[in-house]
DNA sequence: CTGTTAGCGCTTTCAG
DNA sequence: CTGAAAGCGCTAACAG
């Protein structure tokens, strides 16, 4: 039919004919239906979200931010956001939205170090995006925060204070984001030529509960350390908790540090002394990277990797 | 092809037969499109989650979990779920969603009580479940939580305590939630013959700044409150910060209550008071509805308020 | 039990 | 500039 090239805003219409059309079109109240497209141009329009640590990663309120931003750039363009959670679904599921045009293209948050599906959404062809981690598999891109930065910057902050033994807890070491951070961590204190025995490290989760261990874990310790840096924001706060209940006083008598700087970082007491991340930024890039690949499989793989921005507020001060 | 039928399990195909199809498939790496099917079924399998206020709802802990509960339901069904926004969506949106059959139905979170999408949505005949919300048009499921019993439950605990003058903190009254809460304090101040003039009420947006604000407000008040119920758990947390800053103790000389029951709730300090919904039932019962009505769009809308859960912890005491 | 026919609603190609 | 024909991949209905 006519109806199509006047609904596609074809040019080669008489203006007339356009008018007649769209009248119809209103008065039938018709839509195009969607699968019928989708059939025909082997496109489903749609790009699946995968979240692997749904719960978690959701509940940390810079992948809501990041998913916002992906959401506006994606419906802006038209494209529908499958959401996809990998705690549900079969390792294949990936690759097979893919194979059955569920969806035209993937963004991969976050996903843990020994993921295989990885490998088989880059065998498949599947245009992917990896948003907070990297990856090297062929014609894939990824957007990543300078997570190795970032720490560097806090810790010289934190060793300009004078502080000389610090602490570090760590994520999910599933998570390259985790490892990133506690590699960061080794090598600036090694660098600094200042003790980072394992013992300073206590392996976390994310979760405030974590947090909270750890300092009771940290006053254990015959030589406490003065300063610490959690891996996220969550996890300062369990600890402030656990500071309050022990009587330690921060940053008065412990420095502490967080990450991502979540809305409550700056109301809690003292105010933490995070990390920000250009959330909009990394979605609005990791969108238009997959898209990109999807209407150009050849296109060079976007690999980027973005500055954070420290936060200075009221947790850390001078070691006792 | 008798492909089909070995697909979609069909009993009518002799073993030996199914055998050599399962054997082909898996040479071919075939998978069936998705597309074509929905053409042909005119179904899409996929439902849509409407989020108003994406980013506050979504920052909102307990939606995440919400839409994790109906994520896993959804999987298991083999349903796909597609996020949808409207602050990135024009009002015609979520009807065209579903003419366009890219969704067989709806869930709807939260909407706002002026939102006329909703009427919309009923006359187009999209089977839809509203969660976090009510409404009576025809054909419509709803499942909430018992927002003014829960907000009863509090009251009765914190007059039981001694309190006569309490302090609300709104959140964003376009949400029938948040109008459920002030109602249910209304009404039981009055039935309690305790004083609940419009002084006592603060309008918030759910944010921990208005709760912070909130307690600046109250401090100005000749007659101040000696407890305050916040209407979300970030704004209580706000509100302790306040406190702190100005010297005001929790519980001594102010009782705090919030809602929800957020992680974070048990690691400030004081720990809050709050009251908990029953997520994954709420999420479970909103996709069988909606299933249910999707595949027998004459049965009755299920309508239904679920029961809270009040947990009690250390930032309410006996007034000062 | 298995194969054939037709059509879901759209777009691309080719004729008018 | 507009229409007719064909086919995307699937399944329902009907033969065999």
């Amino acid at each position: 039919m006519t109806v199509s090239r006047v609904i596609n805003g074809q040019t080669n219409v008489r203006p007339e004919t356009r008018e007649r059309v769209l009248r119809a079109i209103e008065e039938v109240g018709y839509s195009p239906n969607a699968a019928a497209r989708a059939l025909n141009r082997n496109k489903a329009h749609s790009i699946g979200i995968v979240l692997t640590q749904f719960q978690q990663t959701l509940s940390a309120p810079y992948f809501v931010q990041l998913i916002f931003a992906m959401e506006k750039l994606l419906t802006w363009y038209k494209y529908d956001l499958v959401l996809v959670s990998s705690s549900h679904r079969p390792e294949r599921g990936y690759v097979d939205l893919y194979r059955e045009r569920k969806v035209d293209g993937l963004v991969v948050m976050a996903p843990p170090v020994e993921a295989t599906y990885l490998d088989d959404v880059a065998d498949a062809g599947v245009p992917t995006v990896v948003v907070h981690g990297r990856t090297d598999l062929p014609g894939m891109s990824f957007v990543d925060a300078d997570n190795y930065d970032a720490v560097v910057q806090l810790l010289q902050y934190i060793m300009e204070l004078g502080h000389e033994r610090i602490g570090f807890v760590t994520g999910d070491l599933n998570v390259l984001n985790a490892t990133d951070r506690l590699r960061a961590y080794r090598d600036t204190l090694a660098e600094a030529r200042l003790p980072a025995d394992e013992t300073l490290i206590f392996r976390g989760d994310w979760t405030a509960r974590a947090g909270y261990d750890a300092l009771e874990y940290f006053l254990t310790l015959k030589e406490r350390p003065t300063s610490v840096v959690c891996s996220n924001d969550h996890m300062a706060i369990g600890m402030l908790k656990a500071a309050h209940e022990q009587g330690v006083r921060i940053p008065g008598q412990l420095s502490l540090a967080g990450f991502d700087d979540i809305d409550m970082a700056s109301f809690v007491t003292p105010m933490l002394t995070t990390v920000r991340q250009p959330l909009d930024q990394i979605g609005r890039e990791a969108v238009d990277a997959l898209l990109t690949t999807i209407h150009n499989p050849d296109a060079l793989p976007y690999r980027n990797i973005v500055p954070t921005h420290l936060v200075v507020r009221e947790s850390c001060g001078q070691p006792a």
